[in-house]
This record gives C-alpha cells, sequence and structure tokens, in this order.
DNA sequence: GTCTATAAACCGATAGAC
DNA sequence: GTCTATCGGTTTATAGAC
C-alpha cells in the first residue's frame, strides 16, 4: 500500500465498490463503472490494468476504510475479561461494534456487504480480506472467549469464533430471504438493534456468563424485541 | 411441477447446477453449460427458452430432490418436545440433519452451494427457495423453540431461528475463508461433526436446555472437538 | 491523463437443415 | 430432438490521437 488514490482512481475505485457490492464481480461491467465514476473506460486499465486488478485494489480501500470491522485489537487487553461480568460485557459490546460495522449509518452501506460477497468464493483478493479481518478478528474472539471461560481449548475457542460470526454475517448475507420473510424493503434499525442484542445475549447466555447489569431489566429487551416485530 | 426431467433435459439441469453453484449464474456460460452435459448449445433455448429459466428449472430441481433439507416439519410433532431433555435432544437432531443436508455424502455436494448461493441476490428463483426451504424450515424451528421454552414470543423465536439458520449455513457460506483458516483443501468429516455438535452444544445451552443424557460425558465431545483440530 | 475508435473474443439466442 | 452456422450485441482490453 503505498499511496491513498484520489480523484479519478478514487471515483473508479468507489464507483467499481458499489457496483460489485450490489451485483457481484462477474455481474458488473467496466463501462457501467466507468459511467458511474464519470470517467472514460480506458481510465480503468490505464490506472489498474485489468478489471480484476480494480477488484484487488477495490477489496484493499475497503479493507483499509473500514477499519472498524476489526474493533476487536482495542478489547482484547480489556481487564474487564477477568471476571466473567465484564466478559458478558465485553462480547455484548464486540457484538454491537461488529453489527455497526456492517450497518453503521455512517460509513458506505456497500462495505459489508462487499466484504461479505467476497468471502463466498476463493479469488485472489479474498486473501487480503481473510488475513486483514477474518484472521484477526477470530483470533481476538478466540482469545476473548478463552479468557472469559478459563480451560476452553483453541479448537473449542475457534467454533465459538465462528458461531458468533456466523450470527452476524447472517443478516448480511441473507439480507434477500430475511426482507421476503420480514415482508420488508429494508431492514428497520429497531430490528438490527434488536437482532444484535439476541445474538449478544444468546452467545453470552451459550458461554454460561451472567447477564450484565443494565441487561437483567427484562422489558427493555422485550420491548426491543417486540417493538421491531412486523406485526404489531 | 409436471413431470420429472431425463435424457437431454436432465443432463443440462445437472451440469448446470454444478456450475452454477461453482462459480454462480453470471460466471457461467451457456456453452461450458451444454459441453459439460455433453450436449449441443442450442438445446438450452429448445428445452428451456432461456439461460435464466433454466436457473429457476435447476433451483426447482434442487429444491426438489433436496427434500432432505426440511426435515424439520416431521419434527414439529415430536412429542419430545414436552420435556426440556426431549426439546435438546430434538434440537441436536435437528441441527445434525440440516448439516448432513449440506454436507451429506449421499447427494452432490453442489446442491447445498447453490442454495446458499441462492440466498445472496434476490433474483426471482429466490422466492422458490424461501418458500420451499427457508420459510418451512424457520417456520419449525419457531414451533419448536416455542414448545422448548414455553413463553418465548414468535418475534424471539425468529431470532432463535436465525442464530440457528446462520451458525449452519455459515460453514458453507464461508467455506473459502474458513479452509484457508484451517489450511485445508476441503472439510473433514470429522471437522463437521465436531462443528454440528457445537452448534448443537450452543444452542441448546443457550436455551438454557439441559444436555441429554448421551451427551453428558464430556470426554465424548473433547475427543470430537479435539480430533477435529489442525494442529496436532 | 483523457479521449475515440476499434480490436478480438465472448455472450445468449436463433434460423434452418437434418 | 439435435445439429451447424450465424446473428446482433456485449465483453475486456488497446492502439493511437490529443
Amino acid at each position: 500500500m503505498e499511496e491513498v488514490p484520489a480523484g479519478t482512481k478514487l471515483a473508479l475505485i468507489e464507483a467499481a465498490g458499489e457496483l460489485f457490492a450490489a451485483y457481484g464481480f462477474e455481474g458488473t461491467s467496466v463501462r457501467a463503472i466507468a459511467e458511474k465514476a464519470g470517467a472514460n473506460v480506458a481510465s480503468i486499465n490505464y490506472h489498474f490494468g485489468s478489471k480484476e486488478n480494480l477488484y484487488t485494489e477495490v477489496m484493499r480501500y475497503v479493507v483499509y476504510r473500514g477499519r472498524s470491522l476489526t474493533p476487536s485489537v482495542v478489547v482484547e487487553a480489556d481487564a474487564r475479561l477477568d471476571t466473567p461480568e465484564g466478559a458478558a460485557e465485553v462480547i455484548r459490546e464486540l457484538v454491537k461494534a461488529d453489527f455497526a460495522a456492517f450497518y453503521a449509518a455512517d460509513q458506505p452501506a456497500w462495505y459489508g456487504r462487499l466484504i461479505t460477497r467476497s468471502l463466498l468464493d476463493p479469488t485472489p483478493p479474498l486473501q487480503v480480506v481473510v488475513k486483514q479481518i477474518f484472521e484477526p478478528d477470530h483470533e481476538a474472539l478466540k482469545v476473548i472467549f478463552m479468557r472469559a471461560r478459563p480451560g476452553m481449548t483453541a479448537d473449542e475457542a475457534r467454533f465459538w469464533a465462528f458461531a458468533l460470526t456466523g450470527q452476524v454475517i447472517f443478516y448480511e448475507f441473507c439480507r434477500a430471504p430475511v426482507l421476503l420473510h420480514l415482508k420488508r424493503e429494508r431492514y428497520d434499525p429497531a430490528f438490527l438493534d434488536a437482532a444484535a442484542e439476541h445474538v449478544a445475549d444468546s452467545v453470552i447466555a451459550a458461554l454460561g456468563l451472567p447477564r450484565s447489569v443494565s441487561h437483567e431489566d427484562a422489558d427493555t429487551y422485550e420491548d426491543a424485541v417486540l417493538g421491531a416485530g412486523v406485526q404489531k
């Protein structure tokens, strides 16, 4: 990574990212990218050499910009992990941070979708995502789980990490069927909040950790869940 | 659904299914399909009218053939759901059935992958999958959860169903990054067994249900988990 | 760096012979 | 029902003028 892209190069990366996220690599033409970027078709080959190289660059850009996708590294050294209550708190915050990373309003919605989509196939850029996001996040989760429940083996912790990641990523990956099921056009923020809350609660409960004080109030949780329902 | 396809039509469906599963709809050409099926290019248009229609037919075929993907309907009326121990048993069997449906050796490996891939985009054939697999499975899960834990609301049960589905589908959807992480070429059956076991255990634990008798023996579980590790 | 024009290959779909 | 040949359009990539 030498310098931060700007001008036409940046416009091309952002246009390509948005289109790749929505329609996939094969489903996006360089003409569509150039048009969306307000640039010439030939500029793609000039700046990146090929469509595939552009894809790699887009993934690097998203991984770089979406740093908030790996807040876990900060959390690893958290002293709260030494108490069960603290560990539960940390896990809850981490789940919410993961959800925020995928659905936060302060960053383009296509970041999370593109990263999710990139996980499906063993393409070259996948390695960037795995090394920069998947692995660090996974290792941090393992550390947290092993500290939260002393005696847990590394292999067990791996499955716990997969369980958490699977639940978080589900709402992005299965966005289409879930929205079809909910008979909605898009995700309601309240629904996402409730989903994050449920993921955190279920993982904390499965680990046998206590629910933290601020969440022992059942009404708050019930309200959040019911408030997001399709039926009133 | 009028009759079961045979001959060239069947060959085209199976060839297309395998290629769509591996490379996606956009990443597969009709020429490649015809070649793999040992048929002529024009036969696709003759039998299905268009590539898109072929895709729809492939999804119908997989949904029809992969009936084992929805074993849940049988389970709904299970009397065991009235006791916590029985409910835990049922959930464990259901998770294993889900894993088997995705990774069973007795059916083509691309069934699960194609269904997983179809969930990503809101294409017309998605509705077939949602109506025939996603919804029935989801509703059955909801019933099971609500019977396993009386007092659970339908909205809560929905999140539990998403949690379980998300964990199961994760290993198929994130096959590439997980294999990259494990430094493996393909999934080890022992690994999948351990993964299924963990998903079942964690959901059962999260629900506050007792672990069934045959699984109280910690050694068995630990062996299964450790036996699937990458490191010895 | 940006443009036009175009190359070369591929795409899905079809007409028409058999 | 299967084949060949081909149409019209699109794809990515490039050569060359500015």
